[in-house]
RNA sequence: AGGUCUGUAGCUCAGUUGGUUAGAGCAUCGCUCUGAUAAGGCGGGGGUCGGCAGUUCAAGUCUGCCCAGGCCUACCA
C-alpha cells in the first residue's frame, strides 16, 4: 500500500512537512557525511551582510548555491556547506552611527572607538534569524551551526596572514591617491558612498589666459632662465616625495614668489602669447603647476583685439568668430612642449624645473574647453597621474575640513569651493579671466551632509599590481615570473564562467583595466592593516596572534582596532638584546573589508594556522556563485588574492547571476511595493515553483530577470502539478488492484517489459538524464527546466494517456504488471533527477514511493500485521521511526541515476516521434474538418517514406486505431493519389556549390513538375544547365490534392476516410453515451469501482438502436450491472444529452 | 562620458558553421477530449527580427554607424 493522496493538501503545506521531516531525521547532515571524505566538492558562500532581510536577489543566489551543490552531492561527492556573514564595514558602521547620533569621524573618535566596535559587534547579526529562516524556508541545505564570520578571531588572524603574505611579496607600499573627500566629514569617501550622492549642481566654467615666456630664451639656455632656482628645486621635490606638500610648503613660501614680471623681463617680439585654459574648478587653481596639451593636436596662434592667443584648432571656432581675428602661426602641441608660463599665484615652492611649463598628456581632449588643461595633481586623477609621471610633486594647501591654510593667505579659513568666487574676482582683477560662464553637470556630494565632495591627493596602502611574482609550481615545471596583474589575467582563462562572455567581457576588461588595490580605509570598524611603524619609518607587519602577543608581550583575543592599536611593540637590539628604544605603533587605518571578502578561501577553514592539509588537496574551489554586481567585488578580490598567494584562480566554476527586477520592469522597491512580500509568496505558491521559476530564466545567465508571479503559476501548472497528477494516478490505481491481489509486480522489482511504450519512456527518459548531466556538468542550469519540462509531457501526455487503459481495465495481468513496473521506476527515478530542483517535491515522491512503502512493509511484516497483498485501502499508519534501513532517508541521500545505453534507444525515441508525428496530424484534420473524435471513421492513410518506416507504423497500427479512433490504417509508401510535389531549392546543399547561379536555379527547382520531383525522389538526377540535381538538392512541398481530407509533413501524410455510415453513427452515439455516464458517476461522487445501475429515457430511435446495439461496450465501460430503459426519468439540465437532434437522458445510481 | 549586456509575436524567451515558410511557452479567440480534474489536446489570429548602411548568390545570424534599455565604471580640465 501506498499512502493516499491528500487531494486537498497544498504544496506549501507539504513543504513544511518535508522541512520537519528533514530536521528530524537530520538529512542534511546525513547527506554530507554519508559521502567520503576524501573526495570533496568545495563549494564557497560569498557572505552577505545581515544588516538587512533576504530579497529576491538572494533568493536566486540561493537557489544556485543550493541546486549545485545537491547535483554534486548525489554524484558522490562529499560538499560541505558552511554559511557566511559579512560583519565589518560601512553598513554596519553607518547604521550604528545613526543610532547612536555620531555624524562625523570626530563624533565617534569623541564617542570612543571601543565602544562604538562593540556596538557595532552587538548589531551585526541582528537579522540572523529571519536569514536562517527564509533561506531554510526555500529548501536551501546550508550549514548555519557552523557559520563563519569575518568578525571571528580566526577569520581575522588569517586575514592577516593573507595581508602579511603580500607584505612579505613586496606587494604592499604606501602612496598617493585621488579620492572623493568630504570635507564635512572629514575624510574620504568610498566609490559607494559617491555613487549615492550625485545631483546636479551649478558651477563656473571659465576660461583664463596664461602669458608665455618667449621661446628665445627658453629654447637657447632653458638652463640659465631657470638657473638661480635649480638648488631649491631639487630639495623641494626630494621633499614632497617623502612627506607631502605641506612640510615643504612652509620650507619655501618666502623665496619661491619671485616667477612672474622678473622671470619675464626679456618680454620679446613673441613674449605677448597668451595661452588659453578651461577650468570649472577655480579653487584648484592655486595648486597650478602645469598645463597639458594634446601633442598631436593642431594648435592655432591667432590675433585678436590686439593680442595673441594660443588655442586648440578645432576649439578656435567657439572663441573667435571667423573674421574677427587674424591667423599667426600654427603648432602641434608638442611643438610647444617644455614653454614656461607665467602662474597665476605664487604661493607654491618651487620643487622642479618642470614646474609651470607645458606638459604633453593624452587624455587632453578638443572636445570642449580650450583644449588646453591646467594641472593641480592634488586635485585630480589625471593631474595626479601627469604630476606623477613628470615629477611634479604635490601641494595640497587645504586642510582636514577643504579649508584653505596659511599656504593661502587670501583665503585662509575659506572653504575650497566657497572660496571660487573669491579667486575668480582676484583673478579678473589681474586680467587672467578671457570668459566666465556657468553650467550645471552632475557632481557628487556627500551623501550624509550634502556637501560637494572634493578630489584630492590621500596617503594610502596599496597592493602592486606590477610587482612581479615567480609561482612555485606543484607539478614539476618551470617556474614563471609575471607581474600579478599578469598572474591575474592567467587565472581567470583557468575559470569556467556562466556565461562564457563574462571571463572576457565585463571581468577580463576590467582586470586589463585593473590598478593598485587602495587596500586601506580611515575607519574602525574592520580588519586592521596589521602594519606597526617606528618613528624612523621603519615597518613590522604581524601575521597571526601568536607573533603578535611574541612581539607585544601581551595576551590578545580580539584584533579589532581598539584593542590591537594599544599595543606598542617595542624591539631589542638582535646582538645585545637591550631594548634598543625603538616603539613601533600600529598605522591606523582598517582594512577595505573586500580585502576579508577576498581572503575568505584562506580564512574560513583558519588557513594556515589549521586545516593544512585539506587547504592543500582543495584549494582552489570548485563552484561559486553570486550576482553579476561582484565582478568588481567579491569575484575581482578572490582572483586578485589567489592570484597574489598562490598564482592560482581562487575558483574553478562560477554562475553569475542577474539582477532580479519587479514585474513591471522597474526595480524591486519597499517604497513602491511593486513585488510580494517573499516569505509570503512562499507561503502562498511553494519554495519549488519559486526556485524552478528562477532557474527557468535568462537570470542565471547574469541578464535581468524580471519577477512574475504569473511565472510561477506557470511552472505550478506545466512541473509540479502535471508530476503530483502522474502520482496521484499511479497510487490511485496500485492501491486499487493491491486490494484485489492478483499482481505479481512489487515495489522494486526490475523492469522486465517487452511493451514498447514502457521500453519507450524508459529511453526517454534515460535521453533526460543525459541531458541533465551534460548541462549540469557545465553548470548551464538555464536548460535543465525545458528538457524536465519536455520529458513531463512525454511522461503525461503520451505516456500516461496512452497507458491509462492498461492500469483502469487491462484484462491482461501480464501487461499491467509491466505498466505498474514501468511507471514505477520512472516516478521514483525522475524523483532523483528532480531533486536537486525540487528538493520538496522531489522528497515527496520519494517517500510516498519508497520509503514509507518499504516501512510499512517491514512493519507489517512484524507479527500481527498484515502484508501489502492483504492491506486494506486506505493508509497505513506507519511510525516515522520505522522504516526499512536498505532505503535511504531521504531521495537526497541517493545517487544521482546514471545514464544506461542499454536502456537508451535512440531508434525507439525516433519512432515514437514519428507515431506522435501522424496522431497529431490525424488530430488536426479531424480539428479542420469539424469531425469530433467520439464519431468514429472508417479508415485512415498513413504515407511513409521508406520501407522499414512502413513495417514501423503498421507494428504501431493499434495505437493509431485507437489514438484517432479509425476503424483501419492503411500503411502506404505511395502519396501519388493524395498530395502533388512542387520543389523548393535546397539553398544550403546547393548554395556553396553554385554561388551565384544560385539564383536562376532556385526559380528552375520551382518550375519542376510533379513528375520531376517523383523521379528524383525515386533516386534519379535532373541535369540542368547549371548542373546535376539529386533528391537531396531538391526540397519537397507536398500540396494536397483538391477535395481530400489530407495533411503533410516532410515525413508523413496522413489521410482520413470521412464518408459516415450508419453503422459509425451509431458507434459515435454509443461513445457519447459512455462519455455522459461517466460523467454522471462523477458528478454522484462515486468510486472509481463502484458499479452501478443505469436507466435512459428517450425518443429517438437511432440512440435507442445505438444503446441496444452496444449495450454490452457501455455496460463493460461504465461499469453497468444493468442498462434499462425507462421513462419514469425526470430531466434537467445535468442528466440529458443532445447529439445533433437525438436527445436522451440517464439516471445512474450505484448498485446497493 | 567609457565599458558591457540586451533589443525577435501582446508577454517571457529559443534561433546551430550565414541557407529562403523565423519557432516555443504563456496570454487571447475558436474547437475538442477526459474517471489524472488546481487538468489535458488541436487549431486560428498575431512579426518590416530596434534603425540605417555594408559584405555575400544568400543576413535574425557577419561588419560598421546610429537609437533605446539595464548594469558596471566615471567629477576628463
Amino acid at each position: 500500500m501506498f499512502r493516499n493522496l491528500d487531494k486537498s493538501q497544498s504544496f506549501p503545506e507539504m513543504e513544511e512537512r518535508i522541512l520537519n521531516l528533514w530536521e528530524k531525521d537530520q538529512s542534511f547532515r546525513k547527506s554530507v557525511t554519508a559521502r567520503p571524505a576524501d573526495k570533496g566538492f568545495v563549494f564557497n558562500d560569498g557572505p552577505p551582510f545581515a544588516t538587512g532581510l533576504p530579497h529576491y536577489g538572494h533568493l536566486l543566489a540561493g537557489t544556485i548555491k543550493d541546486i549545485v551543490p545537491r547535483y554534486w552531492t548525489m554524484k558522490g561527492f562529499r560538499v560541505e556547506r558552511r554559511f557566511g556573514w559579512d560583519c565589518h564595514g560601512l553598513p554596519i558602521e553607518n547604521l550604528i552611527q545613526d543610532k547612536l547620533g555620531l555624524h562625523t569621524v570626530r563624533d565617534i573618535n569623541e564617542y570612543g572607538v571601543g565602544k562604538f566596535n562593540e556596538a557595532c559587534r552587538a548589531g551585526v547579526l541582528t537579522y540572523t534569524r529571519e536569514w536562517r529562516k527564509t533561506v531554510s524556508r526555500m529548501g536551501r541545505w546550508v550549514d548555519f551551526d557552523n557559520e563563519y564570520k569575518t568578525m571571528d578571531l580566526s577569520f581575522m588572524e588569517s586575514v592577516w596572514w593573507v595581508f602579511q603574505q603580500c607584505f612579505d611579496k613586496g606587494l604592499i607600499y604606501q602612496g598617493y591617491r585621488i579620492q572623493p573627500y568630504s570635507p564635512a566629514l572629514a575624510t574620504s569617501l568610498s566609490n559607494f558612498e559617491v555613487n549615492q550622492g550625485y545631483k546636479d549642481r551649478q558651477d563656473p566654467s571659465v576660461t583664463l589666459t596664461f602669458p608665455l615666456e618667449p621661446v628665445a630664451s627658453h629654447a637657447v639656455a632653458p638652463g640659465a632662465a631657470t638657473g638661480t632656482k635649480t638648488s631649491p628645486a631639487v630639495d623641494g621635490g626630494a621633499a614632497t616625495q617623502g612627506s607631502g606638500p605641506s612640510t615643504a610648503g612652509s620650507q619655501h613660501s618666502a623665496e619661491t614668489h619671485g616667477s612672474g614680471s622678473a622671470t619675464h623681463s626679456g618680454s620679446s617680439a613673441d613674449g605677448d602669447e597668451l595661452l588659453m585654459v578651461w577650468t570649472t574648478t577655480p579653487w584648484t587653481l592655486p595648486g597650478n603647476m602645469a598645463i597639458a596639451l594634446h601633442p598631436d593636436l593642431d594648435y592655432v596662434l591667432i590675433r585678436h583685439d590686439g593680442k595673441k592667443y594660443w588655442i586648440a584648432e578645432a576649439r578656435r571656432a567657439a572663441y573667435f568668430k571667423d573674421g574677427e581675428f587674424e591667423l599667426i602661426d600654427t603648432k602641434k602641441g608638442k611643438d610647444l612642449a617644455g614653454r614656461r608660463y607665467k602662474p597665476l599665484f605664487q604661493y607654491m615652492p618651487y620643487m622642479t624645473d618642470k614646474q609651470y611649463t607645458i606638459l604633453m598628456a593624452d587624455f587632453v581632449s578638443a572636445d570642449d574647453g580650450a583644449g588646453a588643461v591646467h594641472i593641480a595633481p592634488s586635485f585630480g586623477e589625471e593631474d595626479f597621474q601627469l604630476g606623477q609621471k613628470e615629477g611634479l610633486g604635490l601641494f595640497d594647501p587645504l586642510d582636514a575640513e577643504g579649508k584653505f591654510t596659511h599656504l593661502v593667505p587670501e583665503w585662509q579659513g575659506v572653504g575650497a569651493k566657497d572660496a571660487d568666487k573669491g579667486i575668480l574676482h582676484h583673478l579678473k582683477a589681474q586680467g587672467r579671466v578671457f570668459k566666465h560662464e556657468t553650467f550645471v553637470h552632475s557632481y557628487p556630494h556627500c551623501w550624509r551632509t550634502d556637501v560637494p565632495l572634493l578630489y584630492r591627493a590621500q596617503k594610502n596602502w596599496f597592493l602592486n599590481l606590477e610587482k612581479e611574482i615567480t609561482n612555485k609550481p606543484d607539478d614539476g615545471s618551470a617556474p614563471q615570473t609575471k607581474t600579478l596583474k599578469q598572474w591575474m589575467i592567467d587565472c581567470n582563462q583557468q575559470i569556467n564562467w556562466v556565461p562564457d562572455h563574462i571571463k572576457g567581457g565585463r571581468f577580463g576588461k576590467w582586470l586589463e583595466g585593473a590598478r593598485d588595490w587602495n587596500l586601506s580605509r580611515n575607519r574602525f570598524w574592520g580588519t586592521c592593516i596589521p602594519v606597526w611603524i617606528a618613528d624612523d619609518g621603519d615597518m613590522l607587519c604581524v601575521g597571526g596572534v601568536a607573533e603578535l602577543e611574541a612581539l607585544s608581550g601581551k595576551r590578545v583575543d580580539d584584533l579589532h582596532k581598539h584593542i590591537v592599536d594599544e599595543l606598542v611593540i617595542k624591539t631589542h637590539d638582535k646582538k645585545t638584546f637591550a631594548a634598543d628604544g625603538k616603539e613601533y605603533r600600529r598605522t591606523p587605518e582598517v582594512l577595505d573589508c573586500w580585502f576579508e571578502s577576498g581572503s575568505m578561501p584562506y580564512a574560513q577553514p583558519h588557513y594556515p594556522f589549521e586545516n593544512k592539509e585539506w587547504f592543500t588537496n582543495n584549494f582552489p574551489a570548485d563552484f561559486i556563485a553570486e550576482g553579476l554586481d561582484q565582478t568588481r567585488g567579491w569575484f575581482y578580490t578572490l582572483t586578485v588574492l589567489g592570484a597574489a598567494l598562490f598564482q592560482k584562480p581562487a575558483f574553478k566554476n562560477v554562475i553569475v547571476n542577474g539582477i532580479i527586477l519587479a514585474e513591471d520592469g522597474q526595480k524591486m522597491s519597499k517604497r513602491l511595493r511593486n513585488y510580494p512580500d517573499p516569505n509570503e509568496l512562499i507561503n502562498r505558491t511553494s519554495a519549488d515553483a519559486i526556485r524552478l521559476f528562477m532557474i527557468d530564466s535568462a537570470a542565471v545567465k547574469a541578464e535581468e530577470l524580471k519577477f512574475s508571479e504569473t511565472g510561477v503559476k506557470n511552472i505550478t501548472r506545466a512541473v509540479l502539478l502535471p508530476l503530483w497528477n502522474s502520482l496521484s494516478l499511479f497510487v490511485t490505481y496500485a492501491n486499487a488492484d493491491a486490494g484485489k491481489g492478483q499482481l505479481t509486480w512489487r515495489p522494486g522489482d526490475a523492469v522486465q517489459s517487452k511493451n514498447e511504450l514502457d521500453r519507450w519512456i524508459l529511453s526517454d527518459l534515460q535521453g533526460l538524464l543525459r541531458k541533465v548531466e551534460t548541462e549540469m556538468d557545465a553548470y548551464r542550469l538555464y536548460n535543465v527546466v525545458p528538457a524536465v519540462v519536455e520529458f513531463i509531457d512525454d511522461l503525461t501526455n503520451w505516456y500516461i494517456r496512452r497507458s491509462r487503459r492498461r492500469f483502469w481495465k487491462s484484462e491482461d495481468d501480464q501487461d499491467k504488471n509491466f505498466a505498474y513496473a514501468t511507471l514505477y521506476q520512472v516516478l521514483v527515478d525522475f524523483s532523483k533527477v528532480l531533486a536537486p530542483f525540487l528538493p520538496f517535491l522531489a522528497e515527496e515522491l520519494y517517500q510516498i514511493l519508497v520509503r514509507e512503502f518499504f516501512a510499512r512493509e517491514s512493519f507489517a511484516r512484524e507479527p500481527g500485521a498484515s502484508g501489502f497483498a492483504g492491506s486494506p485501502i486506505g493508509q497505513v499508519d506507519v511510525p516515522v521511526s520505522v522504516h526499512d534501513e536498505r532505503k535511504h532517508v531521504s531521495v537526497h541521500l541517493c545517487d544521482f541515476p546514471t545514464f544506461d545505453p542499454k536502456a537508451f534507444d535512440a531508434e525507439l525515441n525516433a519512432k515514437m516521434a514519428r507515431v506522435r508525428e501522424a496522431v497529431n496530424l490525424g488530430r488536426s484534420l479531424r480539428s479542420l474538418h469539424n469531425i469530433k473524435n467520439r464519431q468514429p471513421l472508417r479508415e485512415m492513410v498513413v504515407v511513409v517514406r521508406s520501407q522499414a518506416q512502413k513495417s514501423e507504423m503498421e507494428s504501431m497500427e493499434d495505437l493509431l486505431r485507437e489514438e484517432l479512433n479509425v476503424k483501419a490504417v492503411k500503411v502506404s509508401l505511395d502519396e501519388s493519389s493524395l498530395v502533388t510535389y512542387k520543389g523548393k531549392a535546397n539553398f544550403k546543399s546547393l548554395g556553396a556549390r553554385l554561388g551565384k547561379a544560385m539564383k536562376a536555379v532556385a526559380e528552375k527547382v520551382g518550375r519542376l513538375s510533379h513528375e520531376d520531383i517523383k523521379s528524383l525522389l525515386a533516386g534519379q538526377t535532373l541535369q540542368l544547365e547549371e548542373g546535376v540535381l539529386t533528391a537531396e538538392d531538391v526540397l519537397v512541398v507536398r500540396d494536397v490534392r483538391q477535395g481530400l481530407v489530407v495533411e503533410a509533413s516532410p515525413n508523413l501524410t496522413v489521410a482520413l476516410d470521412t464518408s459516415i455510415d450508419h453503422a459509425l453513427r451509431l458507434e459515435m452515439l454509443a461513445r457519447e453515451t459512455v462519455s455522459k455516464i461517466q460523467n454522471l458517476r462523477k458528478d454522484g461522487g462515486l468510486e472509481v469501482s463502484d458499479q452501478v445501475e443505469v436507466r435512459v429515457k428517450t425518443v429517438s430511435p437511432a440512440f435507442r438502436e445505438a444503446v441496444e446495439t452496444h449495450i454490452s461496450y457501455i455496460s463493460a465501460e461504465v461499469l453497468a450491472s444493468s442498462l434499462d430503459f425507462s421513462d419514469a426519468i425526470s430531466e434537467d439540465e445535468s442528466n440529458s444529452l443532445d447529439v445533433g437532434g437525438e436527445i436522451a437522458v440517464f439516471s445512474v445510481a450505484k448498485k446497493v
